[in-house]
DNA sequence: AAAAAATGTAAAACTTTGTCTCAACTCCCG
DNA sequence: CGGGAGTTGAGACAAAGTTTTACATTTTTT
């Protein structure tokens, strides 16, 4: 079988060791590392399935590190900290861990723990399907998703052209259909960032999607608004 | 004020009461269950966010509760369990927690677990109930669910549409049928907060939708008020 | 029967959303 | 490099949805 490799990052050599030992007596590969610099090395070489990580280190922060890790990869962490403040700080931070382990830690527990990570993350559904290629027929319309135009069964050969926030902006609802979209997850799906107090970006942008989709702007259809949640896409989608 | 809702489920009352308090103390609203059936009663009444629950209990073990849970909704759960072997099960089993945290648990890392698995939670897409799809008769009504508008029997073509909130609190009464629900029942189900202590929202909702509904407000025939009580449909609900 | 408690609902107050305008920006094209 | 068409987000204001307030009405209690 194949087994799975984990990357173990802290400064001290007690520590990274025996739990090297221990991790490969359960079935795993292990590498290691002394701080962010040698762990960036052996991303990069090897194809980590897991990161250990110790926040705690001379030099860089491991939380430093850890962002670094999910801005250029997808791969799994696990941060290992000490009891303390520091999970407030970690919740607060939000930089994406997925999960973390507080010292000193019992060996069956970080390795429950490890297990459950890589569970999870090897049955993420792989994200972005085929939807963005191919045509999507949802109501009266079919999405050209190549040529990114909008064709309605009654006007076959008149194309409605789309603006590519306007694309993406229904793929997102295409993919997501029957379920409340929140202004933030829509900025963040469309435009990669999110949203600041006073933000009617999205609203302005459902609006000429409505514009262009809906039969009756004031009645639609296809896009509807939940007060204080939302938008919900309310129709099936059929991917051809 | 929005809070979100956690279900503690756990035999030993020296436990589940002190660490409702925790919870409360820290912004949260809680229930309480001693065992697998009560549970889900108030899964199937309150409108639960997180579910804490104990593995070890007397008949139904925490592990069937916890994979009810869910197959039948998407709330999130947090396991409780004593250290030994039992976490190797846990893996193994895939039930699909969210997270566990082991006992006796340090009440900040249950705290900081807590708040994790409601952020990730919260930032998923929530899936609608299959309630929220398809069509939905009652009396002489069909609640059409995707178009979130109501047709009557005698006047077919002819659908009548609701605000949001009005198709929240139709929905909760659909689901809950010949039950009293009471108006902070409501209030949860419809939007996320708990009363203050003289809010009518509910009943200007309810007025409201009896408005659309009732053939003679008076009398009403669907929604009946059970005076000190709160509301009560009364009514068969046919899926379709 | 009077007092107290709870409910119904219209209207005011407030919040959120729809969309128009406009300026900034991008992308072509010559 | 500059001009023009198309796109995008901010601001403003109107419109729609929701909650609060206030008071009349109903129900229960004493």
């Amino acid at each position: 079988m194949l087994n799975q490799h984990i990357l173990i990052v802290d400064d001290h050599k007690n520590i990274r060791e025996p739990l090297a030992d221990f991790l490969k007596k359960h079935g795993f590969r292990t590498s290691l590392a002394a701080d962010g610099q040698e762990a960036r090395v052996l991303l990069d070489r090897e194809n980590i399935d897991l990161v250990l990580l110790d926040i705690l280190m001379p030099g860089e922060s491991g939380l430093d590190v850890c962002r670094n890790i999910r801005e250029t990869s997808g791969t799994a962490v696990i941060l290992l900290t000490a009891v303390s403040d520091e999970m407030d700080k970690i919740v607060g931070l939000e930089m994406g861990a997925d999960d973390y382990v507080t010292k000193p830690f019992n060996p069956r527990e970080l390795l429950a723990r490890v297990k459950g990570v890589l569970r999870r993350v090897n049955a993420l559904p792989k994200e972005y399907s085929k939807l963005d290629a191919g045509s999507i027929v949802f109501g009266s319309w079919t999405l050209n998703a190549n040529a990114q135009t909008l064709t309605h069964a009654d006007r076959p050969g008149e194309d409605v052209p789309l603006s590519s926030i306007e694309f993406r902006l229904l793929t997102t609802f295409l993919r997501h259909p029957h379920i409340l979209l929140s202004r933030d997850q829509l900025l963040d799906h469309v435009s990669n960032r999110s949203a600041s107090v006073f933000d009617r970006s999205i609203d302005n942008q459902v609006s000429r999607l409505r514009r262009k989709v809906e039969r009756d702007v004031k009645n639609p259809e296809y896009i509807k608004t939940v007060w204080g949640g939302g938008y919900l896409f309310s129709c099936d989608v059929v991917k051809t």
